[in-house]
DNA sequence: TAAGTCAACTAAACCGGTTTGTTGATTCGG
DNA sequence: CCGAATCAACAAACCGGTTTAGTTGACTTA
């Protein structure tokens, strides 16, 4: 009476066969005529019967998901809307194929460790995404010794065992620097991110490279750190420099609508005054006042991109190679204008 | 000399014991001898044995793991800084007790229902939880069918099964709403988000009741969806209507931020000739010009207390009842200002 | 016609834990 | 000093699949 779910031994009886049998047939290994494929088939259409996850977990050492590791300040997490776009690309690459994602999100870099650990330990997934890579990464280094395959999101400046999934970022920036110089800036200044993250390392690398390209001094550079405090007080810090600049070009769209707020607060016309430009496309750059002038990437299909890697990595037939994205979009909007002539 | 990992019966035969006292030994159940777990437990420490959480949940009908399923445009997602800190919190609760949070972000509420079936059909989560309630949800009949413990986010308005952790985001609007107008505005209006969305009413129904109940008429109202592009559109609405208000409240801080943008398009002064308020929280609300006046809520909060009760239905032991959480906060900042006097 | 081949299928072992009788050795009460 | 109760520990069954090693019978082949 007690409405159990169905298992294979069920089906079996129905279809007057062995468990093996099902088994079989259920995975399309031949050895099972087409007849009674189709019976056992049939048989377990009428019990409703799925195969049992977790018996499938024990038997065939697989955990059918993958996992993400995100070390974060919780708060500021919020604020960056890469995440959950590429989430949404990795998961409609998982969905279709029976595959879950496991999300992880620890304080910071000391839980990080302990995390990928604690997924290898307990077999929870097959594989994970490494992300936010920083320089000389530790975790490319661990997790060639864990027992799981892993894709990295861009590639590592150490030596790496794992296929990288990349965007190029520093295309986008080389972009932004060669519009504004054509608009007539000759001081371009640049608001990174911290520079032990590659992709902080790597936009501030593009601005200088694109800067000696134009013929440019490199303008002042502020370190800041991805956060619309951080955008605030690297703005004010170039601002109140010896030559301010005339353009900023900022490592997120976050910082630089931080940026352009305090622009405006101080008086400073945008872009009359001063040019300033984002990146990553956020919604939100489009709705400014004035519209940002920023970068499109696309975190859904990195996500996609990702997901179809790592499941080909723990697969494992073909070897993989590195995968290069579609290079980003500039768009151009109000934020950024002829640089000043009176400067 | 392949160097698999050890399992249970590996620690067994170390101790000298068998299987079934090695499991009783870890699980603390009495019925083993206080010399012997010592002497189990230490085996199990030099052979650096974890048992398998594969082997676990099938035998234990467990997944060990909870689920959390989105329905979202995945490029809007990102704009939403609720969910990223909300997970973080989740985390924090599941981490220390070995759970796993299952993420599934699906495109839309078509694939919602599907979603949760499969996680209830594999058995990959013991429990969810259910966010972003809508008016006669559906999801609720659904889930009292599925073998899945939940609680929702907030209390849903049809009869539910599920302990619900609440927010009372009403008693925020009505701070706003009183705020203002003790600085002499007379036409508040709001800015919603879809009315589907039961958090959406309850803002909206909050912000006329607290018209009411400082004797003013209810202003004009316009239903946008949370998005910035939905907020600037919204705006407009309001302000080219035949009697634009004097305030506006925005339901989030998205909306707020692109209305802000929107009105210093149209040369309308903020807070001189237009006081603008936002809902959330958000890291750049204090960081635009003028900083925007709002309220903080605490997703982290949130999500951890929604982990603990899941957690808590899941074990089943003690009834779960609500739970309320502490109240938001009401931050004046300079986008809120004395209604204009010539109004 | 006996031996060999092959496809179709079964029985049983296995994955690594948990749980349920059952057994021996101790302790206890009378 | 004996039968009953108590307790530590074990062996075996179980969870629900996959996989391997056989078995069977039909069909070739020399």
């Amino acid at each position: 009476m007690a409405n159990r779910r169905p298992t294979i031994s069920d089906v079996a009886r129905r279809a007057g066969v062995s468990k093996g049998s099902v088994s079989f047939a259920l995975n399309g290994r031949d050895g099972v005529s087409e007849a009674t494929r189709e019976r056992i088939l049939s048989a377990a259409g009428e019990l409703g019967w799925t195969p049992s996850l977790r018996a499938r977990s024990l038997s065939t050492s697989r955990a059918h998901a993958v996992g993400m590791v995100l070390a974060r300040d919780p708060a500021l997490l919020g604020a960056d809307p890469f995440f959950p776009a590429f989430i949404a690309g990795v998961e409609s690459a998982l969905a279709p194929v029976g595959q879950a994602l496991l999300l992880q999100v620890v304080p910071d870099q000391a839980d990080e460790f302990e995390a990928y650990r604690r997924l290898a330990d307990q077999g929870r997934v097959d594989g994970v995404f490494i992300a936010d890579l920083r320089a000389n990464d530790p975790r490319i280094e661990l997790l060639a010794e864990l027992p799981l395959a892993a894709v990295t999101l861009n590639r590592p400046d150490v030596d790496s065992p794992f296929p990288a999934v990349c965007e190029d970022d520093r295309a986008g920036i080389a972009l932004l620097v060669r519009s504004l110089a054509d608009e007539g800036h000759t001081r371009i200044s640049h608001v990174s991110g911290p520079m032990e993250y590659l992709h902080a390392r790597n936009r501030r690398q593009a601005w200088e490279e694109a800067l000696i390209n134009a013929d440019l001094a490199p303008g002042p550079l502020a370190v800041a750190d991805f956060t619309a405090a951080g955008g605030r007080k690297a703005t004010e810090q170039l601002l109140d420099g010896p030559s301010p600049p005339t353009a900023i070009i900022y490592a997120n769209d976050l910082m630089a609508i931080a940026g352009l707020s305090s622009a405006q607060q101080r008086g400073i016309g945008v872009p009359d005054q001063l040019s300033i430009t984002g990146f990553g496309g956020s919604e939100l750059s489009a709705h400014v006042h004035p519209a940002l002038t920023t970068v499109i990437s696309d975190p859904f299909g990195w996500g996609q991109s990702a997901a179809s890697a790592l499941l080909g990595v723990i697969d494992g037939n073909q070897p993989v190679t590195d995968i290069a994205l579609p290079p980003v979009q500039l768009v151009l909007r109000a934020s950024t204008g002829p640089a000043p002539s009176g400067a």
